[in-house]
DNA sequence: TTTTCCCGCCAAAAA
DNA sequence: TTTTTGGCGGGAAAA
């Protein structure tokens, strides 16, 4: 009758997309680089289990590193080229080329279909497509949260795919070959809150939705006022917390190593299952690192 | 309807 | 053993 909240479970709140953002705003400019997990969760409001998602990502693109137990610390953007390109020699070192394409060494684009088909081998089996499709999905959205990719769709068959971006260091201009991220990102970092402690199908309406405006700009610029929900005891504290300004740090600071146009997404494969040798891996086989 | 993908069960590695 | 890591798929929101 009289009170009636939109009790609405809004997906697109919690997923890990966000998630990586606000980690990555809330550790980047971290003096101390020690980046505990269930400090993260906590701080996040995420269960742990979510921030092992983002923090393998991250970990594979190198901007952060595992230390020990629930420990890793912050190792920067900068480290994401020489990581990317260690990444691309491991895999072309096991596996000659992937398969499925047979080009050039680096594309640009690929569809979901098709990279879901290079990390399965040869195994047609149409339910472990479907789990490496789920898996993709996963890392598209906290690569293309960095602006590393961006989801798309084939021009022709209009099928999801992803486009690499990385930083566009692109020596078009005429200007020094300096990075330049400046107008050429398409997609940004949104900027919200994690989770609130509302589940999937129902929703606590007893909670205030105070989500964070800046969705869009520039990744210099970015501002976050992070908001931490404390494990959901009292989350009745509306946003009204500035002082924790954040400001994103550049993608990639000022001394870029001359990155060629190699480093493509091969993260995505390699970050998946690091083994695409001749025969097929049904089995993940994540960071061989201890 | 299909596509996208969050949630969390539960088992394999660590401790 | 307990705890930490993280595969894996169900199934519901989003398109």
């Amino acid at each position: 009758m009289s009170s009636s909240e939109p009790p609405v479970y809004c997906r697109k709140e919690k997923s890990i997309g966000l998630l990586c953002s606000n980690f990555l705003s809330l550790y980047n400019q971290e003096g101390d680089g020690t980046i505990g997990l269930d400090d993260a969760a906590i701080k996040l409001g995420v269960g742990r289990r979510r921030i092992y998602d983002v923090v393998n990502i991250l970990e594979s693109v190198g901007i952060v590193a595992r230390k020990g137990k629930n420990q890793y610390i912050w190792k920067g953007y900068e480290e994401i080229p020489r990581a990317l390109e260690e990444l691309k020699e491991k895999g072309l070192r096991e596996n000659s080329n992937i398969s499925g394409c047979c080009s050039s060494v680096e594309v640009e684009m690929i569809s979901l279909d098709d990279a879901a088909k290079a990390l399965s081998g040869e195994n047609h089996d149409s339910a472990a497509l479907r789990t490496k499709v789920r898996r993709l999905y996963d890392i598209m959205n906290v690569l293309s949260s960095m602006n590393l990719i961006e989801k798309t769709y084939l021009p022709k068959s209009r099928k999801p795919a992803l486009r690499w971006l990385g930083w566009k260091a692109e020596p078009k201009n005429g200007s020094n070959a300096a990075l330049d991220l400046n107008e050429s990102n398409k997609r940004l970092f949104g900027t919200d809150i994690t989770n609130y402690g509302s589940k999937r199908n129902k929703v606590d309406s007893s909670l205030n939705w105070n989500l964070n405006q800046k969705v869009n700009m520039p990744m210099h610029n970015r501002q976050v006022g992070l908001e931490n929900v404390p494990d959901g005891t009292n989350l009745e504290h509306r946003s009204k917390h500035s002082s924790k300004g954040i400001v994103f740090g550049p993608f990639a600071p000022m001394s870029m190593p001359s990155l060629k146009d190699s480093e493509k997404k091969r993260v995505i494969e390699d970050q998946d299952n690091e083994n695409l040798s001749s025969i097929c891996y049904p089995q993940y086989h994540n960071q061989g690192d201890f």
